[in-house]
DNA sequence: GCGACAG
DNA sequence: ATCTTGTCGC
């Protein structure tokens, strides 16, 4: 496969993705809320995935699951998902509980083919995915305010679509770049991130991930009570 | 050609 | 992402 055919198949997958109110999940009693996050070790040649999932509306950790893989493909811009979501993949399945929502690490359809990370993952698991990404990878968006929980919409190069949300989730804290993966409405992604921050830039499930992801046992343990 | 570029 | 020391601010 080389990347002109990863591209014609992110154009294929993106056409499956859902992202309107009509088809929206219905979060009104979520039990539990997954989190992702990717780390390397030995320089990239190892992939090391992880997936922690959160009671709700507690917040508490109750299983984490962390998969290794032979790293069998770079980091390109646009590409990530071909990078990370095998290793993600072998996770999943291990998860005893599995969540009703899934945060991923990275865009989800504010993508310059609409199908980030989480798009492509809420896609191969059929499951509702929001798009928690600590950059902006494409869109365009006015100024935003200092102030907490401040944020604006996330367009597309034309101006014309809203794509995602760029969300002050902390004080003095870069934003978080927000957008929907799949079977959820924008809307509902920017809730249910705002539904799981504690006082920290990131999102309980993504912070607990990423602890997780970047081998910091003692952290995680302190998590778990 | 030049700049931009999730993790 | 990862490798890494000190340092500025609440």
């Amino acid at each position: 496969m080389n990347l002109e055919q990863l591209k014609q198949q992110q154009l294929d997958y993106a056409c499956r993705i859902i992202t309107q109110d009509d088809f929206d999940f219905d979060f009104s009693e979520p039990r539990y809320i997954g989190g992702t996050d990717v780390g390397f070790e030995n320089g990239g040649e190892i992939t090391r995935a992880a997936i922690v999932v959160l009671s709700y509306p507690d917040l508490a950790l109750v299983e984490y699951k962390i998969a290794k893989i032979k790293t069998a493909f770079p980091y390109i811009p646009g590409y990530l998902s071909f990078r990370e979501y095998p290793a993600l993949l072998q996770a999943w399945q291990q998860i005893d509980h599995k969540p009703d929502l899934l945060l991923v690490d990275g865009q989800g359809v504010a993508h310059p083919r609409g199908i980030g990370i989480a798009s492509h993952l809420g896609l191969l698991l059929n499951m509702p995915t929001i798009g928690v990404a600590k950059k902006r990878l494409y869109g365009q968006h006015a100024e935003l305010a200092g102030t907490p929980l401040a944020y604006e919409k996330l367009m597309d190069k034309s101006a014309e679509q809203q794509i995602g949300w760029v969300l002050r989730s902390k004080l003095r804290c870069n934003p978080l770049f927000i957008s929907t993966g799949h079977r959820v409405s924008q809307q509902t992604a920017l809730k249910w991130v705002i539904n799981c921050l504690q006082g920290y830039r990131l999102p309980e499930p993504t912070r607990f991930a990423d602890a997780v992801a970047s081998n910091k046992p003692l952290f995680v343990r302190r998590l778990q009570r």
